[in-house]
DNA sequence: GCCCAGGTGAAGC
DNA sequence: GCTTCACATGGG
């Protein structure tokens, strides 16, 4: 039958892969040769960049590809995303330094325990600690020939079995009885996880924090890079750190303010604006010392 | 050894 | 209300 496959080549344009897989959004992306291997929910894929264009293949042929459109957000236009962008200096810098960086839609539990793993980690460790999660409790998936072993993400109800000696063995420290509280909560059923996209951005972020391990900052990752809230606008260590030095230079300004400004300056994808400035501050850090733009 | 990492929750003012 | 601290683990 045609359109069942195990490849299939997306035209593209404006989107920087190897930027967007590794800026902290997910966590299990491995790159080998320019090329970049993965599982979205139950799928294997390899990911192969060209110019405006995305080569992607499976290990089983798939009746239609909207798990990878979605996740990786192809219809998404760029322009109109940045175009409602606050047009200041620091704004600019990011956007320039960053041409196609994109946000992905990931699965919200995936990326809900991932966050509550994130905790004082760096990116590194955070894959790590996923890696080993997925490999001891993750189900296997078909892989291409000659690939090692992929698995997808444990569901709750395989974490809520777990003790919390046996996540502790996956590195995850004193993340794990947060992680096996929360998915123990899911797994049962007291908490809903799908309803939290029928919520206000507002009622949904409060009902996440209800969640042990989860506080704003990951509340809002989950939000925009689960669900899709445009406006949720996480702060951690690097964007707060954006914010004082881009917006409040030599200033005494408080976290509160700051979060006030950050819920109204940044416009309707503030998320995505977010995103930017992380990855903006990220980069520049690991650059040598540049002389500081004015 | 030291400081830091996509923080949170509890305890102390 | 806000500030301080403990919490595991590994990178630079």
């Amino acid at each position: 039958m045609t359109g069942v496959d195990t490849t299939k080549s997306f035209t593209l344009r404006d989107y920087d892969l190897a930027g967007t897989l590794t800026s902290g959004q997910a966590f299990r992306w491995e790159a080998c040769n320019q090329r970049w291997t993965g599982v979205i929910g139950t799928h294997w894929v390899r990911l192969h960049p060209g110019p405006g264009s995305l080569t992607a293949e499976t290990a089983v042929p798939v009746p239609d590809w909207n798990w990878l459109t979605h996740y990786l957000q192809l219809d998404v236009d760029l322009d109109e995303v940045t175009r409602t962008f606050p047009d200041d200096e620091p704004m600019r810098a990011a956007v320039a330094a960053s041409r196609g960086l994109r946000l992905l839609r990931q699965d919200s539990w995936e990326c809900l325990a991932s966050f509550i793993l994130s905790s004082t980690k760096q990116i590194v460790q955070i894959r790590q600690i996923v890696a080993l999660l997925c490999e001891r409790y993750g189900e296997p998936v078909a892989v291409a020939p000659a690939c090692p072993p992929a698995f997808a993400f444990p569901c709750p109800a395989r974490l809520a079995r777990a003790t919390e000696a046996e996540l502790r063995a996956c590195k995850m420290g004193f993340r794990a009885p947060y992680l096996l509280a929360t998915a123990r909560m899911i797994a049962s059923g007291q908490f809903d996880l799908a309803r939290m996209a029928t919520l206000p951005t507002e009622t949904a972020r409060t009902e996440l924090m209800q969640l042990p391990g989860v506080g704003q900052k990951i509340a809002d990752c989950v939000l925009l890079f689960g669900y899709g809230f445009q406006s949720a606008f996480p702060v951690d260590v690097w964007v707060m750190k954006a914010l004082r030095q881009l917006y409040f230079p030599g200033r005494r300004v408080s976290r509160q303010r700051l979060h006030r400004f950050t819920a109204t300056h940044f416009g309707p994808s503030a998320g995505y604006a977010q995103q930017y400035l992380f990855h903006y501050m990220r980069t520049k850090a690991s650059q040598p010392a540049k002389r500081a733009v004015a």
